[in-house]
DNA sequence: CATGGATACGTGTATATGCACCTATCACTG
DNA sequence: CAGTGATAGGTGCATATACACGTATCCATG
């Protein structure tokens, strides 16, 4: 862990640590964990995610579902991608505003969620194990705030 | 935050999260602040952390490399890729063993992160104001373990 | 109704990330 | 020393991420 002790016996981390690269590094093991949880469905924690918006929110215009993921709204266009060419999420013309594009579950997209489900809860049962959710969240809160 | 209270009064957070999806944003988020405060030295986090690291221990072989930053070993060879573009690293044969190729900064990388060691302190700061460096050591800590 | 700012989106480019699969080299062992 | 398992790398592919820049549409206002 590195960690030092500083004259008045007050601990201080390594200061050569990137927090942002240890952040990152949390995410990318979370990921792996995810991922291979979910392996079997062919889903990533990525695209389950999108899927679980959708299915929470319903038909959503790609920039407020990019919004609520807090993704860049270029890379939600994106991500929709692979699931659109699997048919999980249909994007149509918005009739109320010609600009808009609206996403949304299929059938398929809400069968794939369902049968997803188990597989990431296990992940997330494992991820609570090793961590505190209540901690991560409030973690992201604190970053996120405006 | 989403949070509900149960029939015991324990306060429990919407299981409807993905505590992997809550770690990636708070991940985007500190990337996207140190990005910003990086972006005059024309380099990102990932490779100010990469440069550290050769800083610190100097000429590694890829696979070491990648190990010490728990990246994927081809993620990181690929990482290099703009790096020695720009020569800020360099990669070469290791002599002592013809599998393995050693990188290394280069004059141009040590003066590189050196410029950019005020801009990635500024970041760390902001971001200490915000998170407890500690208790992200702690998760990433848990998180990688075995 | 013309127009200008705001809004929704797409594309080009570059980096980041990891899996599957392949090759080359090394070190050990019979 | 031949053979074999372990080790170091490389490439193809697919997804994830974001910035810069451009286009289409909407809406308020004069």
């Amino acid at each position: 862990m590195h960690i030092h002790v500083s004259m008045n016996g007050t601990p201080t981390y390594e200061s050569d640590f990137c927090t942002c690269g240890v952040l990152r590094r949390a995410a990318r093991a979370a990921t792996a964990l995810y991922d291979q949880a979910l392996r079997p469905t062919g889903l990533r924690v990525t695209q389950f995610a999108i899927l679980k918006i959708l299915d929470r929110c319903g038909p959503l215009p790609v920039t407020r579902l990019a919004a609520k993921a807090a993704l860049e709204r270029t890379t939600m266009a994106r991500n929709l991608d692979p699931l659109e060419r699997r048919g999980l999420v249909r994007v149509t013309a918005d009739a109320a505003d010609a600009r808009s594009r609206l996403a949304e579950l299929t059938e398929e997209g809400r069968a794939a969620l369902a049968g997803a489900l188990p597989h990431w809860q296990r992940a997330q049962d494992r991820l609570a194990q090793r961590v505190d959710p209540g901690s991560v969240q409030a973690l992201a809160a604190a970053l996120s705030a405006e």
